[in-house]
DNA sequence: CCTAACAGTTAGGCTACCTAAATATCAAGT
DNA sequence: ACTTGATATTTAGGTAGCCTAACTGTTAGG
């Protein structure tokens, strides 16, 4: 039957899939592990500068529980790459916001690591490079399918 | 200069590939949530289907140390899926095999998570699909330069 | 035999996540 | 004003998965 034929398709699509999504989160791992920041600090940080993020968008932007950005943010304000103060409009909320030194922070840990992926990009051949650009906007549709 | 324009293009490609694999982290945890099992466990698991896995190739073969290995073999043992015995041929290894009700949960669980990426999936168009397709096999050569 | 290398387990520790409960503030209705 | 329900964040306590270091037992080469 063609719907089965094209549900077999799809499963098979699937798991390949899904073997690059463990493996990616390995690569992750190890991307993370040599370095200060980790990458759940960079997202928060990101978030931090330009100046005003409240604590709840944070943890929905990174796809976490409020207490899990707040864990964070406690974590980068004792570094001294973010500061937490009162929201004027609003008492009950957070703002948060990267210190320079945070900036800095960023800029150094998100170079570093682009270097890194761009040194791999350089090994592949163009025609590679074009499949990974053409498939990224494409991972990033199915990825945000998966929310909530 | 044009060795700088390859680079920047380069490391903008880096910079959109990175944001796919935070992505990728986030996509596996709501995939793993809804589950039993854990994709590490599940990783674990697969690999001794065949019935004679030893705990350092299992390790090596999911990019974690042994010790991370012997325990999530050691979780399953304890719920029946797997079952560890001396290896004949060498009294230090340990051959870990599935049990049936381990090869019943492999099939399960991989069944339904294809079914759900495979919902997906379904979605996309078909020059999404294709773009995908093509991608994957770069990425797989991409996380195995990420190796060690 | 002895010793170095190897296979695994145990012990202890870390990070990042989660849920539930506490605190404080806001916004509405009365 | 006053209560009440919703919202924003923090605190407390717990889990999973990973790591390194140290220990036990086995093997293989000199």
């Amino acid at each position: 039957m063609n719907t089965n034929q094209a549900d077999d398709a799809l499963l098979a699509l699937a798991q390949s899939f899904r073997e690059a999504l463990r493996q990616s989160v390995y690569v992750m791992r190890r991307l993370d592990s040599e370095e200060q920041l980790s990458s759940a600090q960079l997202g928060v940080l990101k978030m931090a500068l330009d100046g005003g993020a409240r604590v709840g968008g944070i943890a929905r932007n990174l796809g976490v529980k409020v207490p899990s950005a707040t864990e964070q943010i406690i974590k980068l304000e004792r570094a001294g790459l973010v500061k937490r103060e009162a929201d004027p409009d609003d008492s009950r909320a957070v703002r948060v916001a990267a210190t320079a030194a945070g900036r800095a922070a960023v800029e150094n840990a998100d170079r570093r690591r682009n270097e890194y992926i761009a040194g791999i990009l350089g090994t592949l051949s163009q025609a590679e490079r074009d499949a990974v650009e053409a498939a990224l906007p494409v991972f990033d549709k199915i990825n945000h399918s998966v929310q909530n």
